[in-house]
Parts: structure tokens; sequence; C-alpha cells
DNA sequence: CTGTATCCACCTAGATACTG
DNA sequence: CAGTATCTAGGTGGATACAG
């Protein structure tokens, strides 16, 4: 996922340098949510944890199967910090550490529904504009390519 | 967005390297479409362009406010590959082009409604909860904190 | 078992200058 | 106007080794 490097909604006061007659800039009300839901990890990990329920870093390690513990444990923190996750320790030895999904994460459902819902239906679209783009063929008389 | 170095979807073949009785790893359904829709700035570009209209590339940069002239090419190319969205070119001088969302992109709008109501109704839940885990404060009876 | 610590690779993105 | 060319910065993620 992005990392914000700058606020994905500009700041108010800001107003577009000067010029011309463009509306000025409105802040794609979304931002904030990408930047918590989506990343390379985070998605897989919510899944996995809402899927096949409470389980041990290792489990979810192995559920996830090409992750290191490195990037799954900062995955994990930053979602647990985002109240995504919870995470349950136990001072044993060996230690034992459980996680499981939150009731906020668990609000997230919808979302990953209508996720799954698109893909199916239009994911093949894609890849067909793709191969389409990508083709040397045919240039349409108005739409253009790559130079 | 994420770079998908290594496949969102573990190779089927693989299986977990050996061990354990856990479940065989199984894929997260809706990776591939969050490397199509999440980045930084497709989802913003995706707003603009369904909120407001067809519109020049100038627009569109203003409109986005703190975009750079070269990342806005790069993430329309990249959205244009992907049917998300169609450019038209006319040839005049000065250059005129415009870019509007596309049928498949203009099919991700359930998505963007379900993310814009999660955001109003939870965004306050994730800023709450970074602010219980961020203070010093005391940690429950099983769940932990950072060390 | 559950992580940390290093080191490195890659990508996105920002800043700036420049072109047809 | 609509980009391209360069350079740089910063973050996530991968590989490996190691610790409590």
């Amino acid at each position: 996922m992005p990392y914000t490097p700058v606020p994905r909604t500009p700041a108010s006061g800001a107003a577009v340098p000067s010029a011309t007659t463009v509306a000025p800039a409105q802040a794609c009300p979304i931002g904030p949510v990408v930047d918590i839901v989506f990343s390379r990890w985070t998605t897989p990990i919510l899944w996995a944890l809402h899927t096949f329920g409470r389980q041990r870093f290792v489990e979810l390690e192995r559920r996830i199967g090409t992750i290191t513990s490195k990037v799954l444990t900062q995955r994990l923190r930053q979602m647990e910090r985002d109240g995504l996750v919870l995470r349950t320790y136990y001072p044993e030895v060996p230690p034992r550490v459980e996680y499981e999904i939150s009731d906020l994460g668990r609000s997230l459902s919808p979302l990953f529904a209508v996720l799954a819902d698109w893909s199916q239906a239009n994911l093949e679209r894609v890849e067909e504009a793709r191969r389409a783009y990508d083709a040397p063929g045919e240039t349409g008389p108005v739409t253009s390519r790559r130079p």
C-alpha cells in the first residue's frame, strides 16, 4: 500500500497555485481507508484471520505461505495498532501468541465481499484490456497509445 | 500500491515447506483487484474522473492538486492499460488530450461507495485505537503491546 | 515459538528541468 | 498543453542470522 509521504487530502488551505478556472481541489473521500486496509499483506492476513479464525503466529505464517516473519510481525503490529486485529500473549515457555480479527476488522467483510464480486466479474476484462493495449495492432481514430 | 514481487497467490504446487498440521495455504481471493485499483493515486484519479467527468490532463492535474505530471502520466497510462480510463487525443496545436472513466472503471462505483461508508462509520474507531495503542497507559491482562 | 537485527532490492513518488 | 528525462528519497518487502 501506499506509504503516504504526502497527504492524500491536500492541505485545505493550500488551494491550487493560482491560474485557471478549474474547480478547487476536493479530497478523494476514501484515501485514509485505503491506507489502512490495503497493502501487500494486510488483505491476505485479514482474510486468513477472518476465514480460519483465531490462530497462532506460525499458523498464520504457514497459511500465508510466502510471507517472512519479519514482515508478518510488522503488518500485525500495524493492524493491531489500527484496531483491526487482537493479539493475545500467553507467558509460557515456549511463548504462545494468538491473533484474531477484531469487530472492527470484521466490519470490513462487506467490503471484501464487494471486492471479491468485482474481481469475479471483471478481472478477465482487465486482462483483456491489457492484452489489447500491449498488442502491436491498430490504434483507433482518436484514442491513442504509447508513442 | 504493492508491486507484487512475489505472487499474492502462492504457487499452487509449492505447498507449505512440510511440517505441521496447518491447513494448506489458500489464496486471498482479492489480491489482484487490490493491485489494480488501490495505489497512492489511482483512487484519487478515478474519483476525480468519476465525479467531474471527462477532462483534460491539466484539469485533472489541478483538481488533484499535489500530484506531479510525471506521476499523473504514469498512473493514467497504467489505468488506460487496465481499461479503467479512456484517453482521447486531438492532434491540434497545442495538443489536447481528454481522459474519461470507462464503463469498467465506473463498475468500481459500488466498491467506492462501500469504502466511503466504512470510512464514515469507522475511521474514528481506527484513530481511537491508535491513540489507545500509542498511549503509555495500561496493558490488559492478556493482550499485550510492544515491548 | 515468536519474534529482532541487518542488509539489500525494488518500486513509487517528489523535484526539477526540458521538449514538440 | 501534454508530456519526457533525470535524479533522489523513502518505504515496503525479501533473505538471512540470531535471541529470549
